[in-house]
DNA sequence: ATCCTCCCCTAC
DNA sequence: TAAGGTAGGGGAGGAT
């Protein structure tokens, strides 16, 4: 709990959870779409003859104009077709529309479908045609369309950022070299030999997971572990001794307990301060003793980063407003002018704290003004461990049946502890709340109910210091007025979906269907919902399975400069995670490289120290040949695929590399060399009575080599990672005065790209799977399991695998190989001509081209002047395929891949599409979409084109082809800004 | 139907 | 200053 703002960061633009916000609201359009369709009846032959294409805004839309077509016997081409079409409609001609269509091709205003109709005869077009450059201001959207997107954009409200605060954060002319300031780093530099460890040694999200991971295996590790449980034989000796002990339950109940730290981190820390107990407390790197404030640094602009959290409270949520720890919305108190809030998050804060709406995740600044008592204190990451360690110590003496959650957390099923012992799941709760304050002097709080879900929400109630139970019986009540994102598992973009259903509330979620909830949110999660809001959770206690994946990411801190960093930082990151593997005995099959990359129109600094700012991800993968453990083998394959993504290395704000695909080192059956010995291991031993009944010593195991089968193929894959959903154009959403300074950031971005032309670039990247012929064999095992070193070290250490090694340095040392993939960085740009793009770009996911435009509308001046009583109206968006939402055209641009994979693409089909991202450029401003529908492009031709013959070959110029005319509508409107692209191969 | 890939979402 | 990591559940949609 107090979970709420701490992912808050992850997605500090906010788009991740106005994903799932968008994603109703489109979801929402295409039923009615659907519907519509549905009602389509010929009723005329009037447009007998009529075929016609739609392009851009139309009022009626697209879809609308489609249904008419086919009620009148007239014929709608998806495509505009110089052949057939005979009609163009359209409400205005841009010349970037103009100039896609054949000479003399007639292009009318929608009004002449529906006045035709309503006279039922084809009038005649002359007071229909639409000049070039005729703008139809007065369109009006049809009814549910118009009142579906114009409830929805009230969220989104205007970010006001002071025009002065924000002129002077961006004005680069005092800040001459943005660059220099950069690197020459306040930020400490990514490249140093410790950054990694500096960095996860400092990262509480860092620890949170990898204790995790390793409470897992303790928990797995004890399964088969016959030893005593004396915990539960102390309940036994209590119910023998009390005759009051009959506590029984219904032959199918289940009795779950959660128990989970008050505070944890807070708690544990104010054990060596007792002084402070009673006042507000919170655990954060920010220093105690230095201001809750920082100067500003040049260069930043803290509303930029702060107006994401505008925008995520400003969705329908069961919350109050209060639980968006992040909202920075109102400026901070102790800030002036030339000082910002600090942006360091509190980990945990204690319940004096929380009473003044402090919360978990919350940045120190916005806390401070909240409670400006607050006490600030550090971290103490050994601390929590032994305390996390005593935790489970402990649980484990109770029952084998326990769930890891996190370090200061668990799930225990007690039921076969209650029937044995008779004694009340209350007791056993007292019981062991007594003995973690006994050893670790800190509160534990406990939650007893029927199921999971019941048990965790009971954990909520009791706290702090408490317990609570919730019986069968009483779970309806219980349940009934809590918000829907009390649920567990229940987030923010659900349980926003879910307010826009009408159910803001348990109470309100059991009035919708399961049909309903299936339909919307998929089996699964739809029965999940309609189970949960009952207080139904039918999951059952389980130590976690065998793991899945491993991986290494590092957000933060990452100021890259030049190409020789970028391959050391991955070469560092693979060693981490080659480490990584090792410590999971297992070795992995797939690469996936993660890298977060500066939003073009995000300030070149970042508003929290370091911080990744507002970015977008890309992730790219690579299946190898066979599975490997090799720091050298992950590192050339994250340096060829970082490559291949040709980021610009100053605006990589975030890499990680992750290996999927897992096996373990050990043979079946064998007994894993648990974690468990880190946590258990050095446990003090308490008293007999509390000591855990755990022989660590006894669970070891010996590392089994593995033969390892080389089947798979080598493939790669892009994945197209949409970190964030946004639904509104960055651009657009600003006021006037500002979007032009962000325009201006986009220029200098450029200008700074140019400059450095420190892409990397994959014009001498060569696959790497040709040299990966031999097999990792049964020495890798004994060559990994005593590599306790980096693998980076290899020179002077064994290698793990002679085979491997022998492989990746076949054409000279793997350096030098590595080295060269990037020997051309600098010029290639200049030899690449044609294309000019250097990156992917924009994740947004905004899933409703119309609505964003609608949005964006609102916001910009010229709509002011609307009458009053008209809300501000959606045009008709661009529209592909009768799609107006960024999924609907993508979808048509599968569907148009997938159809004509087997032949060379058609050129009107080409223009359509370009002229349909040329629109969403020119009229939109929706370069999310562009990005998006450019990226299913890519990856429809790449995976479903044929290889033979030259087809491939056209589509990969149609693709370069779109490219280039999408960039030529971007350089055109941005001045010279080139939007990010993932290049095809 | 079921599996696979590429995501989104959630939790601490 | 500040340390925004990481793994798993599962849905959409295509392949089999
Ligand atoms: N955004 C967050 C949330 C949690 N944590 C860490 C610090 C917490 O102390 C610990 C446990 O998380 P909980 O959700 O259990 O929160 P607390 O234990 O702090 O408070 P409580 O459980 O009493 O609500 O995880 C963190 O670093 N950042
Ligand atoms: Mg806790
Ligand atoms: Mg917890």
């Amino acid at each position: 709990m107090g979970g709420r703002g701490q992912f808050r960061v992850q997605s500090d633009d906010g788009w991740a959870s106005m994903g799932g916000y968008m994603a109703a609201k489109v979801r929402k359009l295409d039923q009615q779409f659907e519907e519509q369709k549905g009602k389509e009846e010929t009723v005329s032959s009037l447009f007998e003859n009529v075929a016609i294409h739609v392009n851009g805004y139309t009022s009626p839309t697209a879809d609308q104009l489609k249904s008419l077509m086919a009620q009148h016997g007239g014929r709608y081409h998806a495509y505009y077709s110089s052949t057939s079409t005979t009609h163009v409609i359209a409400s205005n001609l841009p010349r970037a529309k103009a100039k896609d269509l054949r000479p003399n091709q007639k292009v009318v205003k929608p009004e002449w479908i529906v006045d035709s109709i309503k006279a039922n005869s084809i009038l005649p077009i002359q007071p229909y045609i639409v000049a070039a450059h005729g703008v139809d201001k007065n369109q009006r959207t049809i009814s549910g369309f118009s009142s579906t997107s114009a409830n929805s954009n009230t969220e989104v409200d205007v970010p006001c950022c002071s025009k002065d605060v924000t002129s002077d954060r961006n004005s680069k002319s005092e800040e001459p070299s943005l660059n220099q300031s950069k690197s020459s780093g306040k930020i400490p530099a990514t490249t140093d030999n410790n950054f990694l460890s500096d960095f996860y040694k400092h990262s509480r999200l860092h620890f949170l997971s990898t204790w995790k991971t390793e409470l897992a295996d303790f928990v797995r590790s004890l399964v088969n572990n016959p030893l005593e449980l004396s915990g539960l034989q102390k309940l036994e000796q209590l119910s023998k001794n009390s005759k009051a002990c009959s506590y029984s339950l219904a032959s199918n109940e289940r009795c779950i307990m959660h128990v989970d730290m008050d505070c944890f981190f807070v708690s544990v820390g104010l054990i060596s301060r007792p002084h402070l107990i009673g006042q507000p407390v919170a655990v954060t790197h920010h220093s105690a003793d230095t201001p809750s404030t920082a100067k500003q640094r040049p260069g930043t602009d803290p509303e930029f980063e702060r107006n994401y959290y505008k925008k995520k409270i400003k969705r329908p949520s069961t919350d109050n407003e209060e639980t968006s720890s992040n909202d920075v919305s109102s400026v901070a108190k102790s800030s002036t002018s030339d000082t910002v809030p600090s942006f360091s998050e509190i980990a945990s804060c204690n319940y004096e704290a929380r009473s003044a709406g402090l919360k978990n995740g919350m940045f120190y600044g916005k806390a401070k003004d909240l409670c400006p008592d607050l006490i600030a204190i550090p971290y103490d990451f050994e601390a929590y461990r032994e305390a996390s360690r005593k935790l489970y110590g402990i649980l484990c003496s109770y029952t084998r049946t326990l769930e890891a959650v996190s370090c200061d957390e668990a799930l225990l099923d007690v039921t076969q502890l209650i029937l044995q012992t008779g004694v009340e799941p209350s007791t056993v709760a007292e019981h062991i709340r007594q003995r973690v304050k006994e050893e670790t002097g800190c509160n534990a709080s406990a939650g007893i109910g029927p199921n999971i879900a019941l048990a965790r929400m009971a954990t909520r109630v009791g706290k702090p210091n408490g317990q609570h139970q919730v019986t069968e019986s009483e779970a309806a009540e219980f349940i009934k007025d809590h918000p829907v994102k009390d649920l567990p598992g229940v987030g923010y973009a659900t349980a926003s979906r879910l307010v826009e259903l009408g159910a803001a509330t348990c109470g309100e979620l059991q009035k919708i269907s399961v049909d309903v909830l299936k339909k919307e949110f998929g089996n699964k999660t739809g029965q999940k919902l309609y189970d949960l809001c009952r207080g139904v959770d039918k999951r059952e206690v389980v130590q976690s399975k065998e793991r899945k994946s491993v991986s290494a990411d590092v957000n933060y801190g990452i100021r890259l400069t030049t190409i020789d960093e970028v391959k050391t930082f991955l070469k560092n990151l693979s060693a981490e995670v080659s480490d990584r593997l090792n410590k999971a005995h297992v070795t992995g099959k797939k690469v996936t490289l993660k890298v977060m990359v500066r939003r073009p129109d995000a300030p070149l600094e970042t508003a929290k120290f370091g911080g990744h700012g507002v970015c977008h991800t890309m992730t790219r993968s690579k299946n190898l040949d066979k599975f490997t453990v090799d720091c050298d083998v992950i590192a050339k394959e994250a340096i060829s695929l970082m490559t291949s993504l040709k980021v610009n290395v100053s605006d990589l704000r975030g890499i990680g590399i992750q290996m999927t695909q897992l096996k373990s080192d050990f043979e079946i059956g064998e007994r894993r060399k648990s974690t468990m010995e880190k946590f258990v291991k050095s446990r003090p031993s308490v008293q007999p009575s509390t000591t855990p009944a755990v022989d660590v010593e006894s669970v070891t195991a010996e590392s089994t080599a593995q033969e390892i089968k080389e089947l798979d193929q080598s493939s790669t894959r892009v994945e197209e990672n949409k970190q964030s959903d946004f639904s509104t154009s960055f651009l657009d959403a600003l006021p006037d005065d500002i979007r032009r300074e962000v325009e201006q950031d986009l220029q200098a971005q450029k200008a700074a790209l140019e400059r450095t032309q420190n892409q990397m670039t994959s014009s001498v990247h060569s696959e790497s799977a040709s040299s990966m012929t031999s097999q990792n064999t049964a020495t890798s095992k004994t060559n990994r399991s005593s590599s306790r070193g980096r693998g980076r070290k290899r020179s002077t250490a064994p290698k793990k695998s002679s085979k491997v090694k022998k492989t990746s340095s076949a054409g000279g040392s793997p350096n030098k190989l590595i080295t060269e993939m990037f020997k051309v960085v600098g010029k290639s740009r200049l030899d690449e001509k044609p294309v000019k793009i250097d990156l992917t770009t924009s994740q947004s996911s905004n899933d409703d081209v119309g609505d964003k435009v609608q949005v964006t509308r609102k916001l910009q001046p010229e709509f002011e002047e609307l009458p009053v009583d008209d809300r501000p109206r959606s045009p008709s968006p661009p529209s592909l395929g009768g799609a107006t939402t960024t999924s609907g055209s993508r979808d048509a641009v599968r569907r148009w891949v997938a159809e004509c994979a087997g032949a060379s693409p058609m050129q009107d089909d080409i223009d359509e599409i370009v002229t349909f991202l040329q629109l969403l450029v020119v009229e939109s401003h929706n370069l999310e979409c562009v990005s998006l529908v450019l990226r299913t492009l890519r990856r429809c031709i790449m995976s479903s084109v044929s290889r033979e013959g030259g087809i491939i070959t056209s589509w990969v110029k149609a693709y370069d082809f779109i490219v280039e005319k999408v960039q030529e509508e971007v350089r055109r409107l941005y001045d010279d800004i080139t939007l990010y692209v993932v290049p095809i191969t």
